[in-house]
Parts: C-alpha cells; sequence; structure tokens
DNA sequence: TAGTGTCCCCTGACCCATGT
DNA sequence: ACATGGGTCAGGGGACACTA
C-alpha cells in the first residue's frame, strides 16, 4: 500500500497559566492537547516543569530517558518527567495519535518513585478506554476555566493517578501470600539482618527443606530464585539508604551486605541503570 | 499422583588484579 | 569510583527416584 506523505496534526491544544484557582488544587494541568504525529515529529527538551502523561491512542512512538529508548504502543501510556532531558518521536512506519497533559504537584515526585518510572515508564492496560475517557473528560473542561471546572479536572487528575497506582499495584504493592510456615520464617529473618552472610544452606536450614525444593518455594512465591529475591531487597534498601543519609557508596554497600563496593556498583548499574553516586545526585536534584 | 529428595552439569556470580 | 578480564566455585535447574 503507498504511504501518504503526512503533516502532524494539532487536533487540541491547551495551555493554562498559575492563578488563583489552580494554587488551590492539588494538580495543576499545565498543557494538554491530542496530536496526530507525522513520521518527522520529534520532542527533545533538556528540563521543563512538571510530568507529562502521553498516551497513544494509535500507532506507537518512542521515548528517550536517561539514555533508556522506550517502545510505547498503541493503548500505553508513557509517564515522562520532564524536568529531566527526554525526547519522544513517533514510530517510522506508524506514526503515533496521542493524548497528553503535562500537569505539576509536589506529590507527583513521590508517586513517580513509588510507582518505579524512572525504571518503568510505560504503563499497558487491560481496559485503555477507561483512560481514553478520562483525557477527553478533562479536555472538555478545559475549554473553560472555573474554578469549578478546575477543581473537576483536579479531580480527574487525582483518578488517573488512581488508575495508574492501581495498574501497577500486582508489581508494586502486592506482596505475595506466604503460606510456607519455613519460607515466612526465613523471609522475617532476612528483613532483620538482611546485611548478615545468607547463603544456599542457611536458607535452607530455616525453611527446613531441600536444595530443590526450597528453589521451588521461592518461584511459587516470588518468581524468582532465593539469591535473586536478596539481591532485589538489598537493593531496594541500598537506594533508599542512598537517599535518606549521605553515607558513603563504601559503607552502604557494607550496610547491606556486600563485601565488595565494586560488586555492589556494578550489581547496582545492573538493576537501576545507573552507578550509586549518579543515583544519589538524580535523586538530590529531584528534591 | 503429588510432593519431595538426590544427583549432576552448566552458567554466571564473585573475587582479585590491574588499569583509567 | 568505575571498567575489564580471568579463575573459581556456588547457584540454578533438569532428570530421575522415592514415598505416602
Amino acid at each position: 500500500m503507498e504511504k501518504l506523505a503526512q503533516q502532524t496534526q494539532v487536533l487540541a491544544n491547551w495551555y493554562r497559566e498559575s492563578d488563583k484557582f489552580s494554587t488551590l488544587m492539588n494538580y495543576q494541568i499545565l498543557r494538554a492537547g491530542h496530536i496526530r504525529t507525522a513520521e518527522n515529529f520529534h520532542v527533545r527538551r533538556q528540563s521543563v516543569v512538571g510530568h507529562e502523561l502521553i498516551f497513544c491512542l494509535k500507532g506507537s512512538g518512542f521515548v528517550r530517558l536517561e539514555h533508556h529508548l522506550y517502545e510505547v504502543k498503541e493503548g500505553c501510556l508513557v509517564w515522562l518527567p520532564v524536568r529531566w532531558p527526554h525526547e519522544h518521536f513517533p514510530h517510522k512506519d506508524e506514526p503515533w495519535e496521542i493524548l497528553w497533559i503535562r500537569i505539576d504537584s509536589e506529590k507527583l515526585s513521590n508517586i513517580m518513585k513509588i510507582l518505579d518510572v524512572p525504571q518503568n515508564p510505560v504503563f499497558q492496560f487491560d481496559n485503555p478506554e477507561k483512560v481514553t475517557e478520562i483525557y477527553h473528560h478533562i479536555f472538555s473542561l478545559m475549554k473553560s476555566h472555573t474554578l469549578v471546572t478546575d477543581a473537576h479536572c483536579d479531580e480527574l487528575c487525582a483518578r488517573l493517578i488512581f488508575t495508574l497506582l492501581e495498574n501497577r499495584s500486582t508489581e508494586v504493592t502486592k506482596s505475595p501470600v506466604i503460606t510456607h510456615r519455613g519460607l515466612g520464617r526465613l523471609i522475617y529473618q532476612i528483613h532483620s539482618h538482611y546485611s548478615d552472610d545468607w547463603d544456599i544452606d542457611i536458607f535452607m536450614q530455616y525453611c527446613q527443606v531441600s536444595k530443590s525444593q526450597l528453589f521451588r518455594l521461592f518461584q511459587m512465591t516470588f518468581n524468582q530464585s532465593p539469591l535473586r529475591w536478596l539481591k532485589k531487597y538489598r537493593l531496594s534498601q541500598a537506594r533508599r539508604l542512598l537517599v535518606e543519609t549521605q553515607e558513603s557508596i563504601g559503607r552502604i554497600s557494607g550496610q547491606v551486605g556486600y563485601n565488595d563496593p565494586l560488586h555492589f556498583s556494578r550489581d547496582f548499574h545492573r538493576e537501576v541503570g545507573l552507578s550509586p553516586s549518579d543515583f544519589r545526585r538524580r535523586e538530590q536534584r529531584m528534591d
């Protein structure tokens, strides 16, 4: 089929100044719009205020954040913390049509961290129509600017954030149900003493099972092997310590159970995509 | 038949040395 | 602080056996 040369069509575009109404709300919508892109459409920015939530209505596109490139397919939403250097552009073969809003709120940085957006900014939905509906509802309200419409937009932003939290709750906040008594005992011990020297033999002793049974238990409960689970837990504690304290990387690596800071740095980089010091700098920049 | 244990082999994590 | 390469060995998982 012959491909027609297309131009980007801006189907809707709104801009809001911060004023006495908007500062009353939890979420301030700064910009919003609906764009049908051509293949040459490309946005590249160093830093702007707020967070952009881009929903891919049709086609597909890409976003780049912190040197990582993510594909965004039809029915997916990407959360872009636009204070960081970023870019987005459509797939050449099927340029995307997007609905987007740029919102700001002092709460968003924390919500973003809880949702693990820096590592995983793309959201997929079982029911994307629910998200589209929220965008269109916001757009219809953006046409007028009153205290009532602003309050309504605030409610819709909260609903959108709720949808994202709900969407990711299975990955982020759901604790696996631990039915095995020995495994429960082991997990409790690790949470209390995660910096101790743990190995498979000690795991087996706590659980009172053989090695293969231990692996099966971890696979069933956490969908990963015992030491991989331990490593992820230690690195999550390291992230917390890097943000909450000013301890050196070497000291933190020891506190979370690594004998070798180099080994810690390498694992951290693999898991987070940044070195521990870069991660700390970035988190401090966000506050 | 489901649950569990044993054996065995390959992979990759870890440690160390070295360099930037 | 971080990267890289090489040697070592524990982890991981498949195949099969055992047992209640």
